[in-house]
DNA sequence: AGGTTAAATAACCAAGTGGTTTAGTAAACG
DNA sequence: CGTTTACTAAACCACTTGGTTATTTAACCT
């Protein structure tokens, strides 16, 4: 339905996260809420690097910000977190879905040997996976 | 002890999930093994685009390709998603574990009234914390 | 008012991304 | 053998990214 949506969400979140130093951010948010100078204090790198840097995770939803006189404590969010976590446990989910079921058929196979294809899909795919 | 390479791999896998055509080609290899051609189908892109895709997918490690004949069958690797989806599970643990520690604190706060602020950590940012 | 501190903005740069078209390779097929 | 099939490589494009320095904004503190 919001597929499209969703599409952005999850974009801006995996991009969010597909790089080293925004991800130290997020792990150093997730111990408790900091400002942006307490943020680069650990980096080898100029403030406005940072703040570009939370720029993006600003996008993604995944930090917010709050003013605090002239500070500007960042605080991360847990949803786009979950939906990140929620797409790759889907796609493992299905993954092992088909495996166990590969494996069950194999099981069958064994046992009773009836050697039909009817249950195959893709041709030479199925037929790659036979051979792992 | 293995941190830039654990980067370099997580950089890798998360890049590889911050497109959307990548994730569903993921997730149609999830269901199965699937050559070039056959991802390729449902997109409006060139051969050569997805060819571009698969090769970043295949850099993060999580798709390899065979050969059989002139076609170059794609599956999906489990690993790499594991990893992907275990920073973030460890990530979502520690926000996790401060959010009940900070409640169990306000808890104990309104039972017995100290009014002490010897627990806390980064000055303002608590304090922020306190308001949510 | 003047100075300091926190942070954002602007302007710039090198390198990377996402897409294209055109051309090439390698194996099967008739 | 030549042709088709499946795919990769090369060259090119507009745009984005990740970083810099230099400049501004905004709020606090004498």
């Amino acid at each position: 339905m919001t597929a499209v949506i969703d599409d952005e969400r999850l974009d801006a979140a995996f991009t969010a996260l597909a790089d080293p130093t925004r991800r130290a951010i997020v792990a150093r948010l997730a111990r408790g809420d900091a400002t942006v100078t307490e943020l680069a204090a650990p980096f080898a790198m100029s403030m406005p690097g940072i703040s570009k840097h939370l720029r993006v995770l600003e996008r993604s939803g995944l930090v917010t910000r709050s003013r605090h006189a002239q500070f500007r404590p960042c605080h991360l969010e847990r949803e786009p977190l979950d939906e990140a976590l929620g797409w790759i446990e889907e796609a493992r989910r299905v993954w092992r879905e088909r495996f166990d079921k590969l494996d069950a058929h194999l099981r069958e196979l064994q046992r009773t040997d009836h050697t039909d294809r009817t249950t195959t899909t893709t041709d030479h795919a199925d037929q790659k996976e036979a051979t792992e």
